[in-house]
DNA sequence: CGTCGATGATAAGTATTTGTTTCATCTAAG
DNA sequence: CTTAGATGAAACAAATACTTATCATCGACG
């Protein structure tokens, strides 16, 4: 389970990620001020840190620079930030304050997420998204978005590609269709439709494999679906 | 399979329930009174109990208070607590029952699910059971819905699957064909038929289980089948 | 706006699992 | 040893779940 905490005054956001994000492995903290979140840090070493540029005391480019500046202490904690407007972001970027990535208010909880992961998965961060290590002949680069199946490059759509990886981070495990659902959508969504079948078919079309003994992709009958790991 | 346990005298929401969550792997069993639903958590074992507020004999909050009492003969049962209006919540939360969340009527059902999925994500493995301790060269990762056979993977269906590890929680524990017919099938299933010999004859081939002097499920004669735990 | 690609929904077709029947075989008890 | 009842397992039937083609929808992009 991920730690994450949030520094930001506003406690609507705070609630809403805790409950969101909870289905994602993520437990989350949230600190109302900055002095408070840097006793949270300390203690609570979280994973990733979400920081909302608009705070109480000072603001949270100072946060960022003093988190960078005390290296020592806090580490290399990744750090999202969040502004409330769009164009200061070229701002954050062109200071190099040393946030791992920055996203404009309002978002989509689903874009969090992403960028969540995105941020995780690069910054080398253990415990969940390690990165992917090549599994039957497929290797994934992550920080470049490219699959290989047997040398060769994949054309995978977003839907399809964060399938692989989800799969690929859990090999032999059996997803559910919901669980599936609610990583890739973060929606406890109606599935009363074949949706996730659909983008298995597709996926495993594009991986070749859709002979009866599959390669990669196992139906598990009643319950979702494996990839698989090692040979059987 | 996830079994869910309600206790509401309101027939209506039962069938409805029963009806709506079952589209999400979820059994539904109704108690209409607190005395049966006691009765059917030992008999059925649920994994997670629906508990209206409003209840004949006595209330919700009293059901609950018990429940957790009896902490050693119920468990640590997830209680998703149906309360008549907003307000009351409260009341529940501030008192501390025990209760894992509670949703005001009325609900959506979808509203309801997604508690649901939470309690259930929360207060333990989503793949419902407990650790399934190694036992004879059979190995389970419930987490994983895993079963490895002296280091292989073997594919079980569903009802295999769960008869499985049904048996392992309960290593040398006779089962009569009723009490396992009713934990995997619901608590009223009627079975005119010799299904359970059907399908423990099926795991029992897959299990490479079929001489005479059976290494894991033991027939004893007039009575069930036992899972042999360590010594033989 | 109109096109294109990605994704979601639907439904017909297919596959697998599970329940039932049946019969050979086995067990316990006299 | 015999027998009535119980069990194992094969074969078939019914129920259930999955696959995928196809169409609909949505959003990005020019």
């Amino acid at each position: 389970m991920k730690q994450i905490l949030i520094i930001d005054d506003d406690e609507k956001l705070g609630e809403l990620l805790t409950q969101y994000l909870s289905r994602y492995e993520m437990q989350v903290h949230v600190a109302m001020t900055p002095s408070r979140g840097f006793e949270m840090i300390k203690k609570l070493k979280p994973d990733l840190l979400i920081l909302d540029v608009m705070l109480p005391e000072k603001d949270g480019f100072e946060v960022c620079r003093e988190i960078r500046a005390k290296s020592s202490i806090y580490g290399q904690l990744p750090i999202l930030m969040l502004t409330a407007h769009a164009e200061v972001t070229d701002r954050i970027v062109g200071l190099e304050l040393g946030a791992d990535d920055y996203l404009p208010k309002p978002f989509e909880p689903r874009e969090l997420v992403a960028r969540i992961h995105n941020i995780l998965r690069r910054t080398g961060d253990d415990s969940t998204l390690r990165d992917i290590k090549p599994i039957n002949g497929i290797e994934v680069d992550t920080s470049r978005r490219e699959v290989k199946l047997d040398g060769n490059v994949l054309d995978l759509t977003t839907m399809e590609y964060e399938l692989l990886i989800l799969f690929m981070q859990y090999p032999n495990k059996t997803f559910t269709r919901d669980e599936l659902m609610n990583r890739l959508r973060g929606i406890d969504a109606e599935l009363f439709s074949r949706a996730v079948d659909t983008l298995v078919s597709r996926l495993r079309h594009k991986l070749g494999d859709t002979s009866k003994t599959p390669r990669f992709i196992k139906t598990v009958w009643g319950r979702g679906y494996t990839f698989i790991g090692e040979q059987i």
